[in-house]
DNA sequence: CCAACCGCGGTCATTACATCA
DNA sequence: TCTGATGTAATGACCGCGGTT
């Protein structure tokens, strides 16, 4: 990414830094390259160093600063600083600890890394709300395939529904079977059938053998189409059929139901 | 109630890189 | 093949708002 050249290291920089962090990075008792830290090496014209070390004066200085408007005394625009690849992943591995800083953390991640620490607490920001985004789009993707698999199930069973209405017109003979409801299993919620000859339901089979197929049958939610018995038992008309559930993975069935 | 602080969402500005004529 | 213009993604920085202390 930064490729030749580290803005950071370009003078023209610190026009944009605050007058105070120069001065007190002049005072600095850490000479420019010492590299104590294999993180101090790159970046000690851009330092912060000696600032308060206490909390609260620290921070309502850097409020002072940072939440004050973009123009510097010169009055030109803001300058956007690239930090380098050991200062973004030094970043990178402290948010893998936590991703939010106390001011305590903020302050050494500041000092280890010669930045502001409005700088790290912005990058923490920023970080917070691009992880956040890119796991909304990652959440969105995945309800948008639960939403085709959704509308593929409701146009199969649509389907279905007209193939049986069909036959029921063309053979209403098999309206005088007993008709068949359904039953949910409350733990699993998959469906177990029952035949009773006061269930009100239009219920019809696609074959009279079928009727007895019925009685044992469960339906898998997620598995429909490679349900054997789905295509030809003709379950569900004018009952309730179990929910489907997008976020449940769950695909073994504990029991067996019976009638 | 007020002020300081903090996180977040939204946005802008700048930079690095890719593409193309 | 080189080069400049243009588009785009990444990212540093800021503002304003609402919640908390």
């Amino acid at each position: 990414m930064s490729r030749g050249f580290d803005v950071n290291r370009f003078p023209a920089v610190m026009v944009h830094e605050d007058q105070a962090d120069q001065d007190v990075a002049a005072l600095s008792s850490s000479p420019p390259n010492s590299a104590t830290s294999s993180f101090q090496m790159d970046f000690c014209m851009y330092s912060s160093k000696g600032r308060s070390e206490s909390h609260n004066e620290a921070d309502q200085a850097e409020r002072a600063s940072s939440r004050a408007s973009d123009e510097d005394e010169n009055g030109s625009a803001r300058k956007k600083l690239r930090l380098s690849k050991d200062q973004s992943a030094f970043l990178e591995e402290s948010f893998k600890e936590h991703n939010t800083l106390t001011p305590k953390q903020k302050l050494a991640l500041a000092k280890e890394l010669n930045l502001r620490p409005r700088q790290v607490e912005v990058w923490f920001q920023n970080r917070r709300a691009r992880t956040k985004l890119k796991q909304t789009e990652v959440d969105c993707e995945y309800l948008k395939r639960c939403c085709e698999t959704l509308t593929e199930e409701n146009r199969r069973l649509h389907k279905e529904l007209q193939e049986l209405r069909a036959l029921k017109t063309s053979n209403p003979f098999y309206m005088q079977l007993p008709a068949t409801t359904l039953t949910m299993c409350p733990s699993c919620e998959r469906v177990a059938t029952t035949s009773t000859s006061t269930a009100a339901a239009t219920t019809t089979t696609a074959t009279p053998t079928a009727t007895a197929a019925t009685t044992t049958t469960t339906t898998n939610n997620q598995n429909n189409t490679a349900d054997p018995t789905s295509k030809t038992t003709g379950l569900s008309l004018g009952s309730t059929r179990p929910r489907f559930y997008p976020f449940s993975h769950t695909q073994t069935h504990p029991h067996q139901h019976t009638a």
